[in-house]
Order: structure tokens, then C-alpha cells, then sequence
RNA sequence: GUGCCCAUAGUUUAGUGGUAAAACUUCGGUUUGUGGAACCGAUAUCGAGAGUCCGAUUCUCUCUGGGCACC
């Protein structure tokens, strides 16, 4: 038996959609669900008692970044990461493998995890590559500190021992997040390098006590290609991992596409976690296509820059119609920011640069994800998925 | 009353005989396993009038408004 159980049904006639109870150490997850990102250790602006209170069920941190600040060596003697955070809930952390991409390929360039049209083919300079700060060969990565210019290595194994540390009760194989704008021949050699490292993780995770207390996922790999995608998920499938994360830098149609060819090769009855998304259009997708598992920044940095959730899509607070506004941010919302502030309010804090328009913002935006997914699983139940996911994208992206 | 100085974006300032630049503000937009509360756009009859000149925001004069000094 292993750390984590998972069980799950297909109450929808018309997809892949998957409704399920995760059990961890820390409690159960119910599925699908969105995990809130709290790389630093901190969810941006909302403590742990606020985070509860909008139905968060899952907290993501960051292995590079705590690595880096305050050091996994610390996290562990003050007691774990779960104590550290006073998070007594599920948590993940990710591997480090994304900062590959973020702080490599796409670094200052401006590039996100989703790549837009023509983007998509744009060969990449020489000076581009100059700008990067994490530089890869065969056995691990070097990344420089973007805190204090330090070089740092990271190996498979590197990964795993820090997130043994910290202690989440699900972590993530080492990985390399590929930028959409390499060729087909690097993808192939990055997603071997991806395979390799991906046992590596394995094999030193079962080696420990740790791997008693916490699951270990891998992370599908391939690009855009459907080749190099299912080899992926066939490789990783076959092997003793816990679950699934599917990573990559996406064309908005991929969810379709990528995420569904993966999920129909990777083992039915372990969870799949879609990395990095997102938009709530997108986390339809891929509830629809099989997948249990989100985490995203999006509702925390979008609150914290003044973007606002709303069943009729997003608001960007700092317009001046909302200035004079004594309307909630969304009339239907049941969160704190909503049932004791208006838009008016919200958008005097953040005109005043008050800290508090921040972690209002962000409030209201982590409840509204975290309600989104709660009415997922209500209309799973109810077998009325398909109506749900048609009817809110068609109110929430109209125009 | 006399003399001197100043007048450029909402604000504070650059600058030039060939129709203008920056910062902040304002008005929009972007943000998908968080380096970056960041980034990208937009916004000016260069105080008013007359003159010199191919051409004046720039040089000259008058006016208006403001500042300083002296009486």
C-alpha cells in the first residue's frame, strides 16, 4: 500500500471526466481539484485560516525556491514543510524542473507556458540564449540564483532528497519543461533526458523511509507531438510512480489534443495532475479529458495585479467605471471580499497602492477557482458536466 | 512704478530654426508547475497675438500670467 490511495468513477456518459477522493497522509483530496500555489512557502496576501475558508483543499510549493530561500535544511528542522506553513492539509511540491524552463529557454523573453499562434515557430536567437540563467547537460541543471547570483546544481537525486525535506505528501520527478519554440530533435533528446531522470527519481525515491510518506509522481513530457507524447506516457506508465503530472508549454488547443492522448494511455487508476493551468476554460478541458488534479497562479497573480473573477468573466479593477461602483466584485460570490467590500472599495486600494486591495483581490479570486471546482464535482455527480462546462464558458467569455 | 527671469503632456522637467523627450499621473491591455505588485500601448494646437524666415515651440516685439530684485 502505498502513501496515497485513490478512487475515483466516470459519472459522465459524454467524457473522459473522472470524479474521485485522493487520500494522503495529511487528509483527503476531493477530485478534481485545484491546488493554490504557494511557492515561497506562502500562498501570495491569504493565511493558511483565510485559505481554508475558500475551500482550498491542496497547497503546491516550490523545491528550487525554497531550496534557494530559506533553505530545505531549515524547512526540515523547524519540523516540515506542513508545520512550517502551518498548512495541516494535503501538500505538493513541485520538482524544480519547471524553473528549467522559466528561468532557461524562456527567461526574459517573455515567453509563458502557453505559447500564442505564430510564437509557436519563431526560432530562437543567439542572443536569447546569453540571457538565460539555467543551462542543462545530460546529468542535471545549473541554475544561477536569481536572489544572489550563486551557482547551484540540481540532479534528479538532488531534487528528491530536498523535497524529502521538505516533506509534501506528493512530489514530482526532476523534469525538463521544453519551450515550444525548439526543434522536434531537441524535444526527443529532452524527453529522453526527461525518461532518464524520471527513473533516477524513482530509484532514489524508493530507497528511502520517505517514499513510505510520500508519493511520487512523474511528468509526461513530449512538446506538441503526438509521438513523442504518448511515448511519454507509455514509458512513465509503465512504471511504479504514484501518479501523474502532464507538464509542457502549450498552444491553447493542446488541452484537446496533448492532455487527451496522454490520459488514454496512462494508467486509469492513478491521479493525473495537469500542471500549471489555469484559465478556467482550460481547467474544463481537462476535467474533461481525464484529468484530477490543477494548480495554477493565475487566481493569486491576477488578484494581486487587479484582475478580478466574475461569472461574466474577468474585471480589471483599475478601469475607472469601477471607481464609483458599490457592487460586490461578483454578486453570487460567498467569500469575504464579497460579503463585506465593493468593487468601489477595491478599486480605491489598489489606486492606493494599500496592501490590502492585494489580498482581498486574491481572496476572492482563490474562492471563486476553488468554487468553480466545487460545482465541477456537483454537476459530475449529477451527470450534468457537460451542460455546467457549456453554459459558464459560454457566460464567463462571451463578447 | 522700474529692471531682470520664467511660461513645453494632468504634474515636475528635457530639448531643438525643419511640428517634440523622460518620470510620475491618467486611460486601456497582457499575465497559465510565480525571478520580477511586472510588462506593453495611448494621451501635447510647445501661454496668446503679431513680425522675421522657404519654414518659428525655438529668434524679435506686444499682451497675459507667475517669480525675483530695487524704489
Amino acid at each position: 500500500m502505498g502513501p496515497i490511495q485513490f478512487t475515483f468513477t466516470n459519472p459522465d456518459k459524454n467524457s473522459s471526466a473522472r470524479l474521485g477522493v485522493l487520500k494522503t497522509p495529511h487528509g483527503d483530496i476531493q477530485t478534481p481539484a485545484f491546488a493554490v500555489v504557494g511557492t515561497k512557502a506562502t500562498v501570495k496576501g491569504l493565511t493558511p485560516q483565510v485559505l481554508k475558508e475558500t475551500g482550498a483543499q491542496v497547497f503546491l510549493a516550490n523545491t528550487y525556491h525554497l531550496y534557494l530561500q530559506p533553505g530545505h535544511d531549515i524547512i526540515k528542522s523547524s519540523g516540515g514543510l506542513h508545520k512550517f506553513v502551518k498548512w495541516d492539509g494535503p501538500m505538493i511540491t513541485d520538482s524544480g524542473g519547471f524553473q528549467v524552463f522559466s528561468l532557461g529557454a524562456a527567461y526574459g523573453k517573455g515567453i509563458s507556458k502557453f505559447a500564442k499562434g505564430e510564437e509557436l515557430l519563431l526560432p530562437e536567437s543567439k542572443e536569447d540564449v546569453v540571457m538565460q540563467i539555467a543551462t542543462i547537460d545530460p546529468s542535471g541543471v545549473t541554475f544561477k540564483s536569481h536572489i544572489d547570483g550563486s551557482t547551484h546544481y540540481f540532479t534528479p537525486e538532488k531534487s528528491i532528497e530536498i523535497q524529502h525535506a521538505l516533506g509534501a505528501d506528493i512530489i514530482f520527478a526532476f523534469d525538463e519543461c521544453t519551450s515550444p519554440h525548439e526543434s522536434l530533435h531537441y524535444q526527443k533528446e529532452a524527453l529522453e533526458r526527461t525518461h532518464r531522470w524520471a527513473k533516477q527519481c524513482l530509484k532514489y525515491h524508493q530507497s528511502k523511509e520517505e517514499s513510505k510518506k510520500q508519493a511520487l509522481f512523474a511528468v509526461v513530457q513530449g512538446g506538441r507531438d503526438e509521438t513523442l507524447r504518448k511515448e511519454s506516457a507509455e514509458f512513465l506508465g509503465s512504471l511504479d510512480f504514484d501518479g501523474y503530472g502532464i507538464g509542457g508549454s502549450f498552444g491553447k488547443e493542446d488541452i484537446g489534443t496533448s492532455v487527451k492522448w496522454v490520459n488514454e494511455i496512462l494508467p486509469k487508476e492513478k491521479p493525473r495532475h495537469l500542471l500549471g493551468i489555469g484559465e478556467p476554460d482550460d481547467i474544463l478541458s481537462g476535467v474533461e479529458h481525464g484529468c484530477d488534479l490543477f494548480d495554477c497562479v493565475i487566481p493569486t497573480r491576477l488578484g494581486r495585479t487587479g484582475s478580478l473573477f466574475t461569472l461574466d468573466g474577468k474585471i480589471n479593477i483599475f478601469n475607472t467605471v469601477f471607481q464609483n461602483d458599490s457592487s460586490p466584485i461578483d454578486s453570487t460570490c460567498d467569500c469575504y471580499t464579497c460579503k463585506n467590500f465593493c468593487r468601489s472599495y477595491l478599486a480605491h486600494l489598489f489606486r492606493a497602492k494599500e496592501m490590502l486591495g492585494g489580498v482581498l483581490a486574491s481572496t476572492h479570486n482563490v474562492r471563486f477557482i476553488n468554487k468553480l471546482f466545487e460545482d465541477i464535482r456537483l454537476h459530475l455527480k449529477e451527470g450534468t458536466f457537460g451542460e455546467f462546462k457549456y453554459n459558464f464558458i459560454a457566460r464567463f467569455y462571451k463578447k
